[in-house]
DNA sequence: TTTAAAGTATGATATTTGTCAGTTTTTGAA
DNA sequence: TTCAAAAACTGACAAATATCATACTTTAAA
């Protein structure tokens, strides 16, 4: 990592994930001639909420987690943006400030691409164009997801939910243990609870054998179990 | 309305509010050819939950919420589009079949634009690309601030919302009622909450001032204190 | 015009979820 | 290694919201 032919965008691996697949060579030659590559500890923070963003970040390694925080001085995260994931295009592209802040759940490696590269291509070449907006439209019906979620299934359900969702985007370790470990409270901010309602979910899920628990680390033991939940059996 | 001149795309007023000010002269045209305009009445359907589309809709006149069913029979509803909005382009953008139903709240006009001219006019003009990628974004924008306001704000809060958002985008008629009438169950369904506890809401701030109703009608009769409920004070 | 159906309204009650207060456990820095 | 701070946890209780039952009102179809 992070070697001489590494740090080329062009032979960055993320790229695949991304809509940056979709430049071509001179356009990404010029990205990678201007990013600058950043790493973050866990808990830092790539931008805050209501910040101007002069360009996008693409996660090269780690977790974010985009949140927005309320009048309660609630968060509540609307998305985890892993390895391969740009963030902040939204904001870029609609020429306004972050309506989300974005902050490492781990240690992650970004590259910041400078908003001027990424608005050229996009005036410049359809096939970027229509590949970042086939991502957002992505982005989009996975919103309309999370609102249907957190309206009409209980707490219970959306925890369960929570769970076999990182399961099946961040995986598992060797032991069954979630591969991407959160604390309570940000699993109670996905899910739009309160921290202890949710440590009271996790407690009677552990008790019914749904899950198994190491310290802070979960692992899935019955997901037929959390299916079932989710489905409202 | 509906004259020769006014059913030609190049003439039509709504093109304003959406991405087709972008397309030129001749794609345009291409499109004004192949379009269907269709009129809905209050109730009817444009799309169900998981159809395949063939293209997007252009409102003309009218009001559609886009809604999902859950489990429990309940229907979430996650936009309001109106004079001008196109609907139905995420899923064409993204090549999947419908996450939302699109259903009439009131009489209808609407033109159907088949999918080829979008997808064409995509690849071919990044202006065109652009300007609905940006639209795409603002509706990102709007559908992380339901999750949060849904999941941080109390019913009653987002029933003040909800009027507040009817008036300021709808707005008002002679005698000071919202343009928009919903139903009680409409208006429950954007909240995301059950239809009794919204009409008790509704009860309170009529008996509070807050609101005025006349038969389904309602009014915004304090609009400050309205914002401060929502504010939290 | 009548009448059934749909929509609106309200009370009583159950359930879910949040809040507060306090204990235990884990973590990371000195 | 020790210790203070943070995180995880638990119980008791309060508040918010849903559900069920039922009555009233409006609407639209026969």
């Amino acid at each position: 990592m992070g070697n001489e032919f590494e740090s080329r965008c062009e032979n960055c691996i993320v790229r695949q994930f991304n809509a940056l697949r979709a430049m071509n060579k001179e356009e990404l030659k010029k990205v990678s001639d201007s990013k600058i590559t950043k790493k973050l500890k866990k808990g830092e923070a790539l931008f805050e909420e209501g910040e101007k963003l002069d360009g996008v970040f693409c996660v090269r390694n780690g977790v974010s987690k985009l949140s927005k925080l309320s009048a309660n001085g609630k968060d509540q995260i609307v998305k985890l943006a892993t390895k391969g994931e740009v963030i902040g295009q939204r904001s870029v592209i609609a020429e306004e400030s972050t309506n989300l802040s974005a902050v490492a759940v781990n240690d992650m490696e970004v590259c910041f691409i400078p908003k001027d590269n990424i608005v050229t291509t996009l005036n410049a070449n359809p096939a970027f164009t229509v590949e970042v907006l086939r991502h957002m439209a992505h982005d989009l019906r996975e919103a309309d997801d999370v609102i249907v979620n957190i309206s009409q299934k209980t707490v219970k359900q959306r925890v369960a939910e929570a769970f076999l969702y990182l399961k099946n985007n961040f995986g598992e370790d060797a032991d069954g243990f979630l591969a991407l470990t959160l604390s309570r409270e940000d699993i109670a901010n996905v899910v739009g609870t309160a921290t202890e309602s949710c440590i009271r979910i996790i407690s009677e899920f552990k008790k019914k054998g749904y899950i198994k628990t190491s310290g802070k680390k979960i692992g899935i033991a019955e997901e037929r179990k959390l299916l079932d939940l989710v489905e409202g059996f």
